[in-house]
DNA sequence: TCATAATAGATACTTGGTCTCATTTGGGGC
DNA sequence: GCCCCAAATGAGACCAAGTATCTATTATGA
């Protein structure tokens, strides 16, 4: 595990070189930390896990990542915005409510649904935004172990 | 126009009042308020119009009546929240990212795709937040005349 | 190895929102 | 119509998330 976090970290930073950004001790830092989140964070977490770094360091190296495309913002249901890590390309997640954990919704056609109902309000769609949350596999099933 | 809106701002009124809060004058001059807004606005609007209340006094109204129902939060594409008219239930909206006004989503059949595709990944849905973003009719018919 | 553009860190500021607490007020009971 | 008191208000401190500005440091490529 240790080594599958260090490679992730590796390439949170490649990305960032790809796109001409220098690989600079503290942006390690950050990278390594991310690598190890277990679930969507927000800035703070990581402020709290490095606190060495400087504020606005750390938000500049988010806002980086977000840019570059390997962090992407999930949006809670009570509105909060977090950052996790991102497969890169428009993807949506299904987020588990009570472990936090994120799988990307695969094979889920509603682009051209959307396509349609917006073109039947005379609406030329250009984006969309979509959550959805519920409760993964582990925690439905550990629900019933416990009932 | 002026008729409407007083209605309109009675019936926010009168929502919060069937949940047993008080008329106030305050939140008689926020639903006012509210009533006159043309499109999704910010708890920084509603003060600007009413520099005479108090920032809590805003703020405290505006969750009654996004918790009451009557109003509801909209994400713009940014990642920003605004505040919106609701009408009741849940729905989506179409936003015009010209013009920022925002028309209610109907017949679209998301929740059963969602339902299916959820199921196909173990996850027990619960919930979902979708907003669809795009140019209403009146923008792109306008876009087309500029051109 | 050195110059310099990029980066970092400190810190002030902004925005959106909550908390506390002392004061005011709406509205039900008499 | 008046009284009471819980509910609501307003002021202001506080908080979290993020940006802006400025000076000091550092990574890289010539």
């Amino acid at each position: 595990m240790r080594k599958r976090v260090n490679v992730l970290a590796e390439q949170l930073l490649e990305a960032l070189e790809e796109q001409g950004y220098r690989s600079t001790s503290p942006r390690r830092a950050v990278a390594q930390t991310i690598a190890n989140q277990e679930k969507h964070f927000t800035a703070e977490d990581l402020r709290r896990q490095l606190p060495s770094l400087g504020r606005a360091t750390i938000f500049r190296s988010l806002k980086l990542m977000v840019e570059t495309g390997v962090l992407c913002r999930v949006l809670l249901e009570d509105g909060d915005l977090h950052y996790q890590l991102s497969h890169r390309g428009h993807h949506h997640h299904l987020l588990c409510v009570e472990c936090g954990s994120s799988q990307d919704l695969l094979g889920c056609d509603i682009e051209e649904l959307l396509q349609q109902t917006s073109a039947s309000h005379g609406f030329e769609l250009s984006g969309h935004w979509l959550e959805v949350y519920g409760r993964c596999r582990s925690c439905s099933t550990s629900e019933l172990a416990a009932v």
